[in-house]
DNA sequence: CCCGGGAGG
DNA sequence: CCCTCCCGG
């Protein structure tokens, strides 16, 4: 019956997503995966690709099942829709859900109750998107460090780079002018080409990109990437670094810095076909002491 | 029968030049027009749209008509086929005609033999071009003064931007480089978009535009005009300056000195079509004293 | 030879 | 959500 079947398929996504939790005592091994004891902050980025219809039952299971694997503190999602989300927010109850509007598709935050004190949140609005895009601030608490969480999918596609660049710009300035305690990480689905950074003159004065910062690691460096990703069937490779953080420290305080970023949802489903056409972003920092001071104690 | 039809066409090709052309008599009281004996030079440069295979024959005759009515000195054409060069050469016996090429589309230079005395020519490629385009030089002798006389046909379409201004660059080289004793002339379709100059950094020094020069009459500014010319059946309203004329002044002997420039082949046929999608740029010039002194004298 | 949108690769 | 080509406006 349909109701025996979506009780199976329910069944099926919670496990997906809760069998694969690593348990504290396996994730205090592994530093780059989340424990509730864990210093690390860890946090996913992840354009989703709700917009595309074609398996949507085993992309979602496999998502809950990288999302349970990792147990990230914040997760960042785009081009979440409505009945994706009710999945997401009803199996995975540890996490409280922000989300930047209700119709469509759009951003959400994710964060772990267990490790991340939510604070306050806020929807900016971009005065002169074609597609409905926006900022999504969190505030929140990670072991006394307070933090402002911002995601956003930019204005898609090669022709909508002057409104990407405006939008671009906002950003950064909600970045630059989150208050001087906080440490800003914002993630999202930039699609950002290299050249229109540069034609901004770069990235400004104390923001950064997380994956430059950490030394421009080439197997982190595609997001999007039509050389290994066929979900949309174009023939030709097309490697573009879509996906970005970025950071601003906090003026005072304990320092904020990456320490890892990997690329998530390489493998292919059972269906032939990936989780989404992006690649999610997991990343991990550290506040507190330079590197050298760390080794050193 | 066929023959007696190409016979007729070929007369009405022939009357079509022949018939408006001005007697001196009747041009000496035209300052804008050419006569034996005017001290005015004038050029017409136009791109006369060769790849547009809708009413070759009116247009043809259409556009004989006008040469033949202006008969000016020396004459720029863009998007010349072989065969209707074939039939302005053989009509037009009174000028000397230069040709860039001989296949597909290319443009010419053509020379009012009782005017100006050819000394040479020259074809500079254009190393990049992905349309076969390049720079046609010839240099002249008219009254006494040495003359360098150029026309090209720049990378068309708003795709071509990069190559086109590769291409400017190389024509404003040539025209700094010309001679020192040589007044230079450049005519052309340059298919420029103001904002493409601007990014050159402007006007190379001593090198002018000679619409600018002449205080940016509003209406000879638009040479491509989809408000009035339908040739094209482009529903938008869309003006720009592509055909323009550069000129430097020889170093030393009189200076060449732009008088006036005007818009040809406003004007439709009776077959409800125009000579070309572009329209034509007539441009007088005089050699020697400003204007002051011209004035005074 | 403008622009935008849609299909196909 | 890449690119190019084609078509219609």
């Amino acid at each position: 019956s349909k109701s025996t079947q979506t009780k199976q398929s329910s069944f099926s996504l919670k496990q997906a997503y809760w069998e694969n939790s690593l348990t504290d005592q396996s994730a205090d091994q592994q530093k780059t995966q989340s424990s509730t004891k864990s210093s690390y902050l860890t946090v996913i980025s992840w354009n989703i690709d709700g917009l595309d219809s074609d398996n949507v039952f085993n992309r979602l299971k496999g998502l809950l099942s990288l999302l349970g694997k990792h147990h990230a503190d914040v997760v960042l999602l785009q081009e979440l829709i409505p009945p994706s989300l009710k999945i997401l927010e009803n199996i995975m109850n540890d996490y409280q859900f922000l989300q930047a509007s209700d119709e469509d598709y759009f951003t959400g935050i994710l964060i772990r109750k267990d490790r991340v004190q939510f604070l306050q949140s806020n929807i900016v609005k971009y005065p002169t998107t074609e597609m409905g895009r926006n900022l999504l601030i969190a505030n929140v608490s990670f072991l006394g460090h307070p933090l402002c969480i911002m995601t956003s999918h930019l204005e898609s596609c090669k022709t909508g780079s002057q409104e990407r660049l405006n939008q671009l710009r906002r950003v950064w300035k909600w970045m630059k002018e989150a208050p001087g305690d906080h440490s800003v990480i914002f993630g999202g689905d930039t699609n950002l080409r290299d050249w229109e950074v540069k034609k901004l003159g770069g990235l400004p004065d104390g923001i950064s990109d997380v994956w430059e910062m950490l030394g421009k690691p080439e197997e982190s460096r595609y997001t999007w990437d039509t050389s290994i990703n066929d979900n949309n069937e174009i023939p030709n490779s097309i490697r573009l670094r879509f996906d970005r953080i970025f950071i601003r420290t906090a003026a005072d305080g304990a320092k904020l810095r990456p320490e890892s970023m990997t690329l998530i949802g390489l493998e292919k489903l059972k269906c032939d076909y990936f989780i989404s056409d992006h690649w999610g972003i997991l990343c991990t920092f550290l506040f507190g002491a330079s590197e050298e001071q760390r080794v050193t104690d």
